[in-house]
DNA sequence: ACCTGAACACCGTTCAAGT
DNA sequence: ACCTGAACACCGTTCAAGT
């Protein structure tokens, strides 16, 4: 009396879920096959019937990271017409996003420069940026510079946050960032990509 | 009669030479420290005598390669204290470098993410980007923004550079960036970010 | 539909010992 | 000063076969 589900063992979904949990807790690096494979108490090459290899089941979770943290939808509406500050909610929300995740920038760039995943991010951002009426061309570039900054950021920010853990944290020498002034540099940068775009509409 | 440096076997300069050819000639994949050691005719353990370890190798690759291809001295002084036209020289310069080699972006951004190597390429922005006035800590996080565009930008167009050449060439679908346009989109991103710069020194 | 078992062809790194 | 030999503890992926 129980349904076709009772026999299978593992979901596609379930292994999506167990892999982000091991990179959340252990990192990129720790997310071996056979790791992943062990957790669902099952062999390495199990993994195969579900992902065609590592980089497409990496591409997977990059999109799921994405996704996760899309920017709500009532602080863009918020933003109603204003594409800067459109522009600005959406980095932010895409920063947040991948901070959500240990090394998340590391997994959407990666997948990113494969070719490989949904490509939401960058549509997102370019979107945004197009709202200021530029041709196509234009926004989408304007929308790959935010995201090569977003990921470039955020990928040493989480670097940073790994060595600081294990790390050097006494010495002091090199270490004048906390979280604050890293939010702040990232709100700089994303500032002056938006600034260089509005001189650019008035030229 | 023979110096005493005939007995040697091998230096470490010799070691770096070697592993940037194999670096340029299959890439950074196949970048292996057993692979490196075959090619100088050498067991894998032997390596270790010349560096502490893969990681350290690399650095010293990205060193290399950053300066190699510093902005040349006179395109530099012909800039003059044209702040923005000088950043513009340097940032083309960063790329020309890093284009010199197969995957030489991901080397550089690999080892600026752990913090190694001589960080000449940021030190080289930020000085630039200074000549404008701005505070010190202004003209350092608009450098690592400039960093972050270029490492990431670099990156991509690499990456989509080896795609071309073993890859689906056929398909044309996917495929509107030649290498002119790649340029005009390298030139487009720091524009914006000298535009963005400028319209904070205005303010 | 989902998994096992066994193998293939690799990795980076350590360390005692040699010359 | 520079290298060998041997080992340790891993990788991703394939594929025939099982249930």
């Amino acid at each position: 009396m129980s349904g076709p589900e009772t026999v299978r063992r593992h979901r596609r979904d379930d292994v999506t879920q167990v892999a982000l949990r091991i990179l959340d807790d252990h990192g990129l690096a720790d997310l071996t096959m056979r790791r992943l494979a062990a957790s669902l108490d099952v062999q390495p090459s199990a993994l195969y019937w579900h992902f065609e290899n590592k980089q497409t089941l990496i591409a997977e979770l990059a999109d799921r990271i994405v996704d996760a943290h899309l920017a709500p939808v009532d602080a863009v509406s918020e933003a109603g017409s204003d594409w800067r500050e459109r522009t600005r909610v959406e980095a932010e929300a895409l920063r947040d996003a991948l901070l959500a995740y240990r090394d998340g920038a590391e997994v959407v760039s990666s997948t990113y420069a494969l070719g490989l995943g949904s490509g939401r991010a960058l549509t997102r951002l370019t979107d945004a940026v197009s709202v200021a009426g530029f041709d196509e061309a234009t926004s989408r570039r304007a929308g790959t510079v935010l995201l090569h900054f977003i990921l470039g950021h955020v990928s040493h920010e989480q670097q940073r946050m790994q060595y600081d853990s294990v790390g050097v944290l006494a010495d002091g020498a090199t270490d004048p960032l906390g979280q604050e002034d890293q939010a702040q540099a990232f709100a700089f940068g994303v500032g002056l990509l938006v600034d260089g775009l509005a001189a650019l509409s008035v030229r």
